[in-house]
DNA sequence: TATGAATGAGGGTTCATTCAT
DNA sequence: CATGAATGAACCCTCATTCAT
């Protein structure tokens, strides 16, 4: 007889993180109960005190969780796209279908966005183990169309404008959803849409990368005089 | 001369709508407690109730209190600015001011940003009652620079780009901050972000214009709307 | 010019009692509210706190006030009826549309059955006031047509089961609708009813009549043996 | 041998609704509060609503087991007495009995009271599940008295009378303790009126038997209902 | 005299957590 | 390991009452 696997009950362990990922994503931490989680993983009320010592261990967990989850679906392929047009469309795609894509886990994003807003320590390794290594590679590619120099500020803020564009689709979706109904997000949408962010972008940074070789020279606008031209 | 009016006029009533904005901004309405409202407000209990008739209610009129104020401070002029170019550049610095900018009510938009992550029937009012015009405004500009016909979806999408450029600092504030930490949000720091932002939309949107077939000068929608139709 | 009436506004203490008979009828006094009361005599919610002190004060005035009306509604002539027969058909008869009756005030008998299930101070002043006097008729009655000695607990008795088979209809008015829809509480319905019970009350007293001239050698009944006869 | 029962089963509960009852029928449904009751049966605020979701889950439990109790304690024994007029004898002081004497539960009764004179929905269960069955009982036994014809609408009336004479003493006992001190109610003060109540409705019975065309030996409705149909 | 804003005690209910089994 | 009954703090809300006008 094989040996029994490590831990053979940890089915309710994933079944308790499944449903936590859930209801946190849905709800949030405060307004997502215990007994919402229990009842969804068909276990008992104290089994999240007795697996994770309290509500919020069980909220730390799921994040890790997550991003476990999250990794083994989306690697990290910072060089796919031969290109650096073509990688930023991969980036924007694969960032668009994740945070927008009914694709398992379902609530990862949705738990993000709501840490962002509202930070907790979860925020904390998120960034360290996650964020800050996409960030790289979109501010990669940037530096790569742009022809930047490694440190130039303005690479940051490219790349922020880039995450900018696809974020807001899952920040503002609500709105979206209000002022332009016709809008879905089915897969093909959201292609399309990273077709437009790509081009919108390349736009901006193939203009950047023409100002630069010339050295700065290019007149630097000041903003428009505050009323009377 | 007239009696004297009978109470500091709903001066209660101020108070309340100041601290609910801002606990309300800061833990979510789940979370804040009427009791953490009417001690800011050095109130009572049953003021809520009284005045509001109950949590909901003083939640709504913390957002009607909030537009009235934003109206006030920031009365919409369409057409600030000469050009289009410059019409972008007023648009997205007064926007990224409202919103990151410690002005009153400082929590007007990250009560917003709450809502657009989970909506309630505020969101359908402010939605209603101002952000539709914001959009449409922005969405006009976009247009007078891509010249793209009035009603073609790529003006929604691009409008969409410049403002998820400048939501990003408002709804991943907390992600900039630990991935940047040199990035400050004083005025200053705002403006030149919205610089950037601008010259990124504007080279992004020029070049959409330069691809369309010169539909030569087509009204330019400037001047203020005709008085007297 | 006649003087004006002792208290003009009185109309605003007449309203207020008017309302607080029907809501305290209804709801009972705990679960009536000032506001529901004030809301309907369209009032101040500080008039019944400046008119009787308190909650508990405007509810003994409306009991007075309900005496009062009732007692000029109802004048009690003890001597109805010529013979103590017919005497107890107007009794009955009386009584059970006061009870019953739709007329004015109709909450006042509503309130004396809560009274009675409930007692307050309210309780003793009515019993002192009417409740002796008219059980003390339909004593008088019993002992006209039972012939017995003045005394005789009997009387309390036989006066006790008329008076139950009269407040029956009122204290379980709800069962009575439930068990025998059929069963209405018009005017006719009642005086028909009270057809019954003075004739099923006549007949049980003419019977102790009859026992009476020959002196207790009557067997009186011990009940039947515990289980088997 | 069975394992221990995992707790005194429901020694909690058992005492909360015990506590429960008491107060419900002191105070009424809205004036009884949870924590007055759950500190008399030693439980934690938050024990009614874990066991009974809420207060009226734990009323119409309270509702239930009274009937429960009442029930076990007072079998219903239908054909109980060998004559007719010992049947009515028997039942009147049964029904005395459990309505005044201080048995267990002797808040049930009270209870009763406060819902017919204010009914809720647990009347409705109490009409269908006890009483319904009880009136046909005392509708029986006056038609085997009056050999009415079995639908007649007088069997209601008297049947009514009877169980109005003893109603009485519970929903007009504090009236009766005002007018007639002197008038106790310990087991043998209840007998006593049980046989005054038996003695009157007989008598009044009588005499409509005495009126009716005699039908004659009509089968008495005595014997156990036939077995097998 | 009459008003309505303001108060504070207390109500029902919810919920994370613990503990004996 | 796992359970479900039990706990107590805290929440929102209601209400009679008061007070300055």
């Amino acid at each position: 007889m094989a040996v029994p696997p490590h831990h053979p009950p940890a089915a309710t362990e994933n079944r308790l993180l499944e449903s936590a990922g859930e209801v946190f994503a849905e709800k949030g931490f405060r307004a997502a109960t215990i007994r919402d989680i229990i009842r969804r993983a068909k276990a008992n009320v104290a089994a999240v005190n007795y697996h994770y010592g309290d509500k919020q261990g069980l909220y730390t967990a799921v994040f890790r969780y997550a991003r476990k989850c999250c990794e083994e679906q989306f690697p990290v392929d910072a060089d796919a796209g031969s290109t650096p047009l073509e990688q930023l469309h991969v980036f924007v795609r694969s960032l668009l279908r994740r945070i927008l894509d009914h694709g398992r886990p379902a609530w990862h994003w949705q738990l993000m966005a709501r840490e962002m807003m509202e930070p907790s320590a979860a925020l904390d390794e998120m960034v360290e183990q996650s964020i800050r290594r996409e960030f790289a590679i979109i501010a990669g590619i940037v530096e790569n169309i742009t022809r930047l120099p490694p440190h130039d500020p303005r690479i940051r803020l490219c790349a922020s404008s880039v995450i900018g564009q696809v974020l807001f689709y899952r920040h503002a979706q609500a709105v979206v959803h209000r002022l332009h109904p016709e809008q879905e997000f089915a897969r093909k949408d959201l292609d399309a849409l990273a077709i437009h962010i790509t081009d919108f972008s390349a736009a901006a940074l193939e203009a950047i990368a023409k100002r630069q070789p010339a050295k700065p020279n290019g007149r630097r606008r000041n903003g428009p005089r505050e009323k009377n031209a």
